[in-house]
DNA sequence: TTCTTATGCATAAAAAACTTAGGTATTATA
DNA sequence: TATAATACCTAAGTTTTTTATGCATAAGAA
């Protein structure tokens, strides 16, 4: 993806939650979700999705269907069972960092 | 940094951020309290800090001030100017990207 | 007294996750 | 008829990290 460094390492989190939200969802369909709902804030680059995607299915956590509309080949993917199990930790553990990295940046003054 | 693949991009942001907080700081320092403010949420490897101190310095945010303690050298960093303005940025982008992964992985329902 | 842990710095090789820059092909639009 | 949009893909390069070292002093345990 486009924008900043901060990203990494959150593209596999963020497709995993879209497929469990979209129920399957092809990868120029995840560029386009991902603009809208971040209202361009976040730009995915396809040499950044695809390998992902592949990934993910390799790992047992997406499962593929192609399908042809207007001539043109999708490949939709949905989560298998391991890939919502997968979804659930991942997305654990994304609210777990956020709340880390809040502890840093806006800390509570101690009580002491 | 141990942990998650998440903290990839964030550690010159959390180093500027404390710097701004305890105007100088040395880096065993920086690791130890980055693991008390996340109660061992995260830990900092030598191995990315070290290198992401030299590169702030170089990028002249930090300025380095030596110090002997205990016949033990510490290296003492602290911002410049140019960063403090640069964790003002840093700090912006970290918050505006926490908001952008909060609409994806918490959206809120269209009013439509 | 000697081994381990803690303190304090550092770098180099490898891995991981990206960006950038290409490639192919179809359809819609200017 | 050229460009943009749709739809897939990969390879090279960059950046940032992990892992694995190395050196040195001080403190504490065996």
């Amino acid at each position: 993806m486009s924008n900043s460094k901060l990203y990494k390492g959150s593209l596999s989190t963020i497709i995993l939650k879209l497929l469990a939200e979209n129920n399957k969802m092809y990868g120029y369909e995840i560029t386009q979700k991902v603009k809208e709902l971040t209202q361009g804030e976040l730009t995915i680059t396809e040499g950044a999705l695809y390998p992902a995607l592949h990934k993910l299915e390799a790992d047992g956590f997406l499962e593929v269907e192609m399908q042809r509309v207007d001539n043109r080949l999708r490949k939709y993917y949905k989560l298998t069972q391991a890939g919502n199990q997968e979804k659930v930790s991942r997305i654990e553990e994304l609210e777990r960092f956020i709340e880390t990295i809040q502890g840093i940046v806006n800390p509570k003054p101690s009580l002491g």
